[in-house]
Parts: C-alpha cells; structure tokens; sequence
DNA sequence: TTGCTGCGTGGTAGCGATAACACAGTTCTG
DNA sequence: CAGAACTGTGTTATCGCTACCACGCAGCAA
C-alpha cells in the first residue's frame, strides 16, 4: 500500500493509524496527551511506512528551522577544520543542525551565500568574514532579523557577538621572542589590512619592534594571499631585499609552508639561515615537521564558544549588547625560530 | 512600511508593487509573460523591500529543493577536503546547493545524518559510507526515492553509480615498488576489513607479494584505526616483532602520520631504518615534509565526478544501470621508500 | 461582426506540517 | 450530583509559495 514514489506524509501515516494527522503530529513531537494505545499505533505505522516529517513543512508553520550556518573562508585550512569541529558538536548538542559553507575568501561567493542562507531562513550564523567589507553582507543579515557571532575575524562597528584569538598580543610575543634571540631585522608577510587579524598582529609585531627600540622597516612588511603561494612569494621578495631580513614572521600557517618553501628554493634553511615563527598550527603537519615555532590559537574552542553564544542569542537568553571574548593563544616554542627546542 | 520583524513575505512585495503574488512568482522565476513595466516595478519593490524567496515554502510546493547533501567521514582529512571543493563547485554550476556533512567515521552519526538528509528533502546525496554496514542507511535512501552515489568506497550489492581510485591496483604497485627496492619483509597497516578500500588495498599487498613470491606473514598485516592514532599503535606493533618488516605500507596519509612518529619515537628513522609509503597524499604537510612516498589519488575528480553523475541521475539522463568508474592513482616517488629522489 | 488566439494578470487550491481552538467523555470537587 | 477541570482527539486555518485554471482584452482571420 506505500505508495510507489511521492513521499509519504503525515497523512499517509494518520490513515494507517486511523486517526488524524494531528494526532500523528504530537506522537512525532513527543507529544502531550496521547493515549498510550494510541501512540502504539502511531508509531508502528510511522516505521511500517517508514515516514520521516519533512523539514520544509514544519520550519514553514513553526517559523523555525532549527538550523544554524557556519561560514568560513576556506575549509580545507587545518585552523577552520578545528572551528568547524567545535562549532557542530555544539550546535548539535543544542539541538540545531549546521549547514556548513566556505566562502574561498571571495567576497562575492560569501554574498551569495549569506543570501543562500537567508533564503534557507537559518536562526543563526557563525561566521569568519572574509574581511571588513563583509559588514554589508552581515547587515542583510541583521535586516533579516537573523542573529549572528563573529569568529576569529570581528568588524569595527557591528554591535554583535564576536569571539577571537588575541592576534596583537600573540603577535607581540612571537616577535619579542625573535627579538630576544638576537634579531633586530624581523620580516613580516600579511595579507590584505581588511582583515582584522592582520591589522591586530601587524600591531603586535610594530609594538614588539618599537618596545624594542627598532625601527620599522617598511620593506620589512610584505602584502600576500593567505596561502602558501603567498607565503612564497612573499618570502621570495623578502630575500631578495638587499638586506634581508634574518628572521621572519608570518600572518599564518600556511603562509609559513609557502615561506618555508621558498627558503628551501633558494638554497637556504630554517632555521640555521632564517629564523621563522607564525600564527596558528597545522595539525597534521607539525607531526611530519615537528620544528615550526608557533602562536597556537584554540581554534576548536573558537568555535564552540562562538557556537555557544550565537544560541544563547537565538534562544533570547543574551544580553543585548554584542559580547566580545578575546582568547588567548599558546605559544609553541619549536625549532623554527633558532631556539634550540628539542623536539619529540 | 516594512513590518518591524515578521519575515517579508511575497504578499508584501506584491502590496507594495500594486501586483497578486502571483506575478511577483513570475517575476521572480525568471519569468515568462510579464510585461516589462510590471516587471520593473515588482523588481524595484523586492530590492527595497529586500525581500528574498523562502526555499522551505518553495522547496514545499515545488516538491524540488535544489539540494545536494555531501557526506564524508572527516571533513579535516586532506583527501576529503579535496572531494568536497571538487563537488561544490560542480553542484553550484549545476545550480544546487550543497550540505556538507561530517560523519566522524561513526556509524550510528552516519545514519542520523541520512534521517537529517531526508528530512530536508535533499535530492541527492554523494557520500563516502563509512562502511559495507553503511548499505543499510543507503537503503533509506534509496526506500524514500532519493539519489545516491557513493564516492572512494564502494558496497557491495548496491545497484548506483560509484566513484572510486584504483585501490587494489595502486597498492599492488606501491609494495612492488617496495619489493624492487630489495625489500621482503613489508608490514601492512590497514583498517576494519568493513571498508572497501582497505580491502582493495590489502589484495593490492597480497598480489604484489605473490607475484614475487613472498609468503605473507599474518604478523606482518595490522589492524589500526584510520588515523594518526593508530598508525601510531600499529607500528609500535610492527616494530615490536621478533622480526620487524623493513618497510611498511599504510592505507592511508593519516595513519602514515602516526606511524612516522612511532618510528621517530622508537629511535629510528624514515626510510634509513625503515622504508615507508603509503595512499593519499597531504597537501599541507607534504610541502614541509616533502618526502613522503604515496599513491596519490585524483580526489578532487573523484568529488567532480562523483556529483556530475549525481545531477545526471537526479536529472533523468543517466542509464537505469549505476556506473561505476575507477581513476587511476598517482605514483609519486619520494625518499621515504629510500628511493632516493631529488626533492624540490 | 463573430469567433479565435495569445498575452498579461488574478483567483483558488494545496504542498506537509502545526497552532489554536473545539468538543465529547471522564474524573475531580464540594 | 452539578459544575469544574482535565484528557484525548479532531477541525480549521494558516505558514509562504507556486500549479493550474480562468478571465478580460487586444489583434487578426473570415
């Protein structure tokens, strides 16, 4: 009697129990005031049919989907990969589901998606923007009536919640560290100053230097994309400067890989010719090349307390003003940088 | 005039442009027969309004949503990243969205994800199972009329299209590689026997053997988790025998991660103490580390792939029969079977 | 003029579920 | 033992959108 294609529906399921649909739907919902016989019934025809409730009809008459989006710039970053895991455990142990987007850090794609999104009408984002100017995909957002967390990237004048690491202070320490083994001409590859964790460890590297009594170098300071063939590129540049830098500090991991690359194309090595540190670790390849000195961010709890308060907004139980949570970074001392760690 | 919190619906766009909802639907669908000045005022009225079309609603009626769910038992593994870029792209230029979703490997998440799927109505669904016990979620599926195809494993007894590398082919080559190296005693560490590849692998191993006239030592074949972890355990394992292999095989990059720190741990090195390849490449750690000898599989194509065939399906173009395509692997030869190549 | 075709538009119904209320029967209260 | 309170169930009306059909009117052939 299952009927050979269309999907069944809760009616299907009602005529078999004969009773109404009503009925099916507060056994669905582990429903008030069903007679125990009756939920017998019900059940035992949901599984002979087989019937799963459709997601679109109950999120269209409860005006609530129960879903969450996570959107990040790039999935495939070990980094995100940990925020992305912290975040679905979270969100799933609330009883939400997360669609999970990447945006490729083009801020076309993040719009689209965001209006993908809108349309999908998820209760919450959480979202590391590709830069500053995604504040006006974010105010659609906030049009919307949808509430959303900023992770590990926050925007100046957007009153909402946002959890980062403490890019300028971990900045500083890695470049106090440089400092105190000797180096005074410390390169620096970041990407794009719309993005605010660049600015922050731009910051925290200018403010080591100059607690430090050295002056910044502007050829010091190279632009690149955040990934490796940025971080070639911009190694590259900074060691054909004519006086290059003896140590180097890169805005992120796989900068670092790129940077890394290019020393080891020019014949040279890290440490024993340039000394290097970054932000972020990489999980799996710091097993394979356990030498990389870093400023290791809690990225999984990014993306667990992110996850957090973007529910807590959702469910009303925030206060009004945005929250921000500044977490600290850990630093991992490693070969990389010079200072002798031993390693395993 | 826009109401203060309520979504916008198609009746407020339709109010404000003095039209029925009717024709803001056709306006919005591309629509055909609309006069271009009606059109105008409708399109004006949605980008003031900013209104944006609910898909529950839509997917409702249309009884199509335009949905892909992707599932992958670890989205932070490096091969599936590229399986996931590689069907994005291709279901967004088909025009479908795409639900990524991670099953940590975990049988009963799998099937909880499957539930989730159909409740969304997706159309279709690309997954790499968990294991040959997965058949059972797939035949939900396929009971609810939802398309299917399986990407990188593949289950016996199942009639839809799959997508996978040359396992048993690439495997056999890798350990001929080893035998031609001089190598007879090769250790082999491998997951349950549940998973296609690892069994397609593990006949790779064995052939090899034959064809070379080793005898294959049970001892010589452990059972490990697939992951860093358990390469760890199952070269500890290997090393710990009367009679260590002198080179090892591992079914995948993760646990080759593992089994590289056993090896370090115990005092030794790769390849000089023992040799050392494995399947799946790692894009981040293989340009730190860049020695590892793999098979590197076309994951990318496998997810491009993989989701074309979907869309055929879910389309109507494609044969009632499922195909089932095979890529080659790549051969990349590095110094940690002790070949030595040059590197970089 | 009479029809016929086609265009642009609106009306009505219904996708699959639930909120809100209604209602008969039962149990409790004093 | 009447009326209140509760229990289990059904009825109706949407949610936001689109299929489907109807309708008025223009243009055109006969």
């Amino acid at each position: 009697m299952t009927r050979s294609h269309g999907t069944i529906t809760i009616k299907d399921v009602a005529a078999r129990a004969g009773v109404s649909p009503m009925t099916v739907s507060r056994v669905i919902n582990g429903g008030q005031r069903v007679s125990p016989a009756t939920r017998r019934r019900v059940e035992e025809a949901i599984s002979e049919l087989g019937y799963v409730p459709s997601r679109l009809a109950r999120g269209l008459i409860r005006r609530r989907t129960g879903t969450l989006a996570l959107i990040v710039p790039d999935v495939s970053n070990p980094f995100f990969t940990l925020i992305v895991r912290g975040a679905e455990d979270v969100a799933r142990r609330a009883g939400y589901r997360v669609i999970l987007c990447d945006t490729r850090a083009d801020l076309d794609l993040e719009e689209e998606v965001i209006e993908e999104m809108i349309a999908h009408r998820v209760e919450g984002v959480a979202i590391a923007p590709v830069s500053d100017r995604s504040k006006r995909h974010l105010a659609r957002l906030a049009r919307f009536g949808v509430q959303f967390v900023l992770i590990d990237r926050t925007i100046a004048g957007l009153d909402c919640d946002v959890v980062v690491g403490d890019s300028s202070g971990g900045a500083r320490r890695l470049v106090e560290h440089l400092i105190s083994l000797g180096h005074r001409r410390i390169g620096f590859i970041v990407e794009s100053d719309e993005v605010s964790t660049a600015r922050d460890r731009q910051r925290g590297y200018l403010d080591a230097l100059e607690a430090a009594d050295i002056d910044p170098d502007p050829d010091l300071i190279v632009r690149a994309t955040v990934d490796p063939a940025g971080g070639y590129v911009g190694m590259r540049r900074l060691l054909d400067l004519d006086d290059p830098p003896t140590a180097v500090f890169t805005v992120n991991n796989l900068v670092a890989l790129g940077a890394i690359e290019a020393v080891r194309a020019s014949g040279l090595e890290v440490p024993d010719d340039i000394a290097l540190v970054c932000f972020d670790d990489i999980e799996y390849a710091s097993r394979l090349y356990p030498f990389l000195t870093v400023m290791a961010q809690p990225a999984e709890t990014l993306g667990r307390l992110g996850t957090q308060l973007l529910v807590e907004r959702i469910e009303g139980s925030a206060p009004d003003r945005g929250r921000v949570v500044v977490l600290p970074a850990e630093f991992i001392v490693r070969r990389s940088c010079g200072a002798g760690a031993v390693h395993a």
